[in-house]
DNA sequence: CTTGACTCTGTAGTTGGGTGCAGGGCGTAG
DNA sequence: CTACGCCCTGCACCCAACTACAGAGTCAAG
């Protein structure tokens, strides 16, 4: 089972066609070999690829941020340190989100609690979750 | 000190003058009472409303979900099982949120790994790391 | 009482991330 | 050997979320 269509690598990925092409454009994916007739071949592992994609996106990386993490790997024209510096860069990005999100979460918890309770608390605790004074957030 | 005006409101968010009046015509914050000459008087917390925006942004929701986020709250017009069922609802997407986060810092720190290590190991762990079939995932 | 920074409304333009044709060429099942 | 579904390129268009004026009024420091 090698060399997919678009259509296939698009259908498997849950995305569509149109979109594969345009992130080719966007060089998040490699330009992949053709046949004769032009049509694209793709190895099946761009699937992982486009789905790596699509679910990075739902965690509010831009495209141009995840060309980045994408492009992290062990890479023989890039200095091991490189690398390390870089992953450790989005390590802290990631934090920063997950920090944020348990904080929502935690509000969301404190809301059902209070729903469901008798005592008046904060009539909207999650206005509460996220807020703090700035401390270098992010590449945004 | 009360009653602040948008460019105050704007700076201390972190935002615009203009993105804050770009959300009040989204129905994200209230609109603020205004003096005689028409000027906007936000009360303090509208920073802290604005500020939950823009980080909520960063963790990937829309501003139409920002919304739904915002309105969740302890109100008597709505029935508390209403509240309770979208606030799980949420819970939920967060904690799909969390996880796929969770699973790039696994494969980043094992890039780091690898990278300082010796012994070859895949290629590219990002990849691997938010490879798996759909599950009924979010909202958008 | 002026001047420069700020605000107002309204509308138009931009950026990021796609989405949808048109007009033509493959590929394969029947 | 043809019909139907896919693929190709190129380009126009779309939506969300801003961002930038223009033209007019406001406010406070000096």
């Amino acid at each position: 089972m090698e060399a997919l269509t678009i259509g296939e690598v698009a259908k498997a990925a849950g995305i569509g066609v149109e979109t594969v092409r345009f992130y080719e454009r966007e060089g998040l994916i490699a330009e992949p070999p053709r046949r004769e007739s032009g049509y694209r071949q793709y190895p099946p592992d761009t699937v992982q690829r486009l789905r790596f994609i699509r679910r990075a996106k739902d965690l509010g990386f831009t495209l141009k941020q995840i060309g980045g993490l994408l492009g992290l790997r062990v890479d023989p024209t890039r200095s091991c340190a490189d690398v390390r510096t870089l992953a450790k860069a989005k390590m802290a990005d990631i934090e920063a989100k997950m920090l944020d999100l348990a904080r929502i979460q935690a509000a969301l918890t404190e809301l059902v609690r209070t729903c469901r309770g008798k005592g008046p608390t904060s009539a909207c605790p999650i206005l509460d979750a996220l807020d703090e004074e700035e401390s270098g957030h992010g590449d945004r």
